[in-house]
DNA sequence: TTGCGCAACGTTATCGCTAACAGCCTTTGG
DNA sequence: CCAAAGGCTGTTAGCGATAACGTTGCGCAA
């Protein structure tokens, strides 16, 4: 094990001082072409590798933009993971994710731990945070951005739709095509709010042409293939005359639509089926299933500009963006 | 915008020294049971948040664990890091995750990013890098773990499994089964080295018993549901009498799948199908596809626990850990 | 020759926290 | 009653870089 390189020894092999050495790893002006190349060799060679604690601690800056989610095996959040780093890539700054598994408290101490560091800038998913955790958005300084979710208060910045709405078009949809026995299924219950403002959407939606919903699932589970099927199966099984069902995710839809695969039963024929999100894993299915685009890559682009944005300029703002999630009807419907 | 607080704000509410609240909140000892009671309560009364870029600096270690994959986009590494995750969880280490794109010097400048943050441990896919980048693992003053794949010549610990083997292994049960006119269809190529190895073997097994690979489809873009039909469609179209198709992910098999269900071909009468890593996505299919199981999981557990070991003693106990993977024939072989 | 200006480099003082050590004050045992 | 032993708290000196300012030396105009 050799001994840890730091810029002290940069400099000295190439004889000039800390200070010159750092500006030319920098690319900072005030730098003779020369001595900024035979630094950069050095380093080179030596395997330098800047300590950015030191750094940052020293220029009071940081250049990682905090992305809070979730989960990553939903399918959902890397796509606006994707948006963000689009965006970043064309700036110094970087995305770091942390995973707060559906549950405020656990959030609570992901975003303390990336506030921590002092980030650029604090992305996180949803509207519901413990009051502590709101406390530290508010006096976290830095852009704060709370995104995929309008329905609520933010702490500051906020980018997404409204999942209220979602669910609301969805059932004037599905009544618009005549169904009238219509059942839910949800995952992560009662922890993803996002899904409950998308079922209370979808119920008021029937509410208003007058029609109550017939039979629900609240899963406390994970969004699957495997569970869609499994939980589909239970629920016709248990209310056989459903003619719809609306579910909380693609995924699960998609597990609906292989136990009807499984049974023989046809789409929309025996049954009509609708998810959410617009995944990729729709497309390329034989059958083209309903569901609702939640703009899922724009919301990340969009609060990653709000990001750079407010780093530029100290700005105050107040950026609330609610962007209009489409439905698309498909042939499962 | 309030002042950004700091310890000694802390402390002089307190009224003790900064040493006396710095240990107060880190839990160290030597410290009053009221003391600690007083900082506590003050620290988040005022929604204090320790710098940790000035601890870690201080303290000379840094609590968390960088890992490095290709993409997050393709069901593969979120459970790798949910198995590192796991692990993690019942220590001080936070693992934070980089990536790379499938593409070496973006791995390059992503590990270099990592490492100035001098991590308390590295864990990164693959054993293919830039002779740079092999540099810098080696001289990375913290555990390396190289995962996923142990066909080749790791920097320092390693665990994975043999993509030769697996593809072998994959070989040999498909001419088992009596197949004969066998294709394949791998994306991310030629960048994907795994997927590579796997199909170098399965031609090393195929020609074990004097087979030869009828038609290949290397196609350079992502994996996915839609891509793996429309790429088995053109395949089919192009040599129909192919009777068995190796894929190099079940995201892809299982859009083979679609294929034959949307044209109506039988799996495996017509065509049969195999994929790898065993995904989740296979589970709740109506058919059960053939698939490799890759231990993604267990890897992530085993990679984590090297590089808490590491951390605990400072041995030199090289790890090399070559898991076997398990082909499951399913139904569609 | 003098003096001014600018490019290139060096020196000093932090940044916010913690390791290491140094005190002090209360116990406790002889 | 005193010394030794701890428990708690404070003081000092960095960690490795950078911001801000100071210095040097050279070119060039007057």
């Amino acid at each position: 094990m050799t001994k840890r390189l730091n810029l002290k020894d940069v400099a000295e092999i190439v004889g000039v001082s800390e200070m010159t050495a750092s500006r030319a790893l920098r690319g900072a002006p005030d730098v003779s072409e020369k001595t900024r190349r035979k630094v950069e060799e050095a380093a080179r060679e030596m395997g330098y590798v800047p300590n950015r604690i030191a750094g940052s601690l020293s220029s009071q800056s940081v250049n990682l933009v905090a992305v809070v989610v979730p989960s990553l095996n939903s399918y959902v959040f890397p796509e606006v993971l994707s948006g963000i780093s689009a965006v970043l890539k064309e700036s110094p700054l970087k995305p770091v994710v942390g995973v707060s598994g559906y549950d405020l408290d656990e959030e609570e101490s992901v975003i303390r731990e990336m506030l921590s560091w002092r980030p650029s800038g604090l992305v996180v998913a949803g509207l519901e945070h413990t009051e502590t955790t709101r406390n530290m958005l508010r006096n976290a300084h830095c852009p704060v951005v709370e995104v995929m979710d309008t329905d609520g208060d933010p702490v500051c910045h906020c980018v997404g739709i409204s999942h209220l709405d979602a669910g609301r078009d969805m059932a004037h949809q599905i009544l618009a095509q005549g169904y009238k026995r219509i059942g839910f299924i949800g995952t992560k219950m009662p922890q993803d709010f996002r899904a409950l403002k998308r079922l209370e959407g979808f119920k008021v939606g029937l509410a208003e042409q007058g029609v109550t919903m017939v039979d629900e699932t609240l899963y406390a589970g994970d969004s699957s293939i495997q569970n869609g099927r499994a939980l589909t199966a239970k629920l016709l099984a248990r209310t056989p005359h459903l003619d719809c069902i609306y579910y909380s995710s693609d995924v699960m839809s998609v597990g609906g639509y292989m136990h009807c695969l499984a049974e023989g039963l046809s789409i929309p024929g025996d049954v009509a089926l609708a998810g959410f999100n617009n995944l990729q894993i729709l497309e390329g299915l034989p059958l083209e299933l309903a569901t609702t685009d939640a703009c899922r890559r724009e919301i990340g682009t969009r609060a990653a500009e709000i990001i750079l944005q407010g780093e530029a300029a100290q700005n105050d703002g107040w950026v609330f963006e609610k962007m209009q999630s489409r439905v698309t009807l498909g042939k499962s419907l």
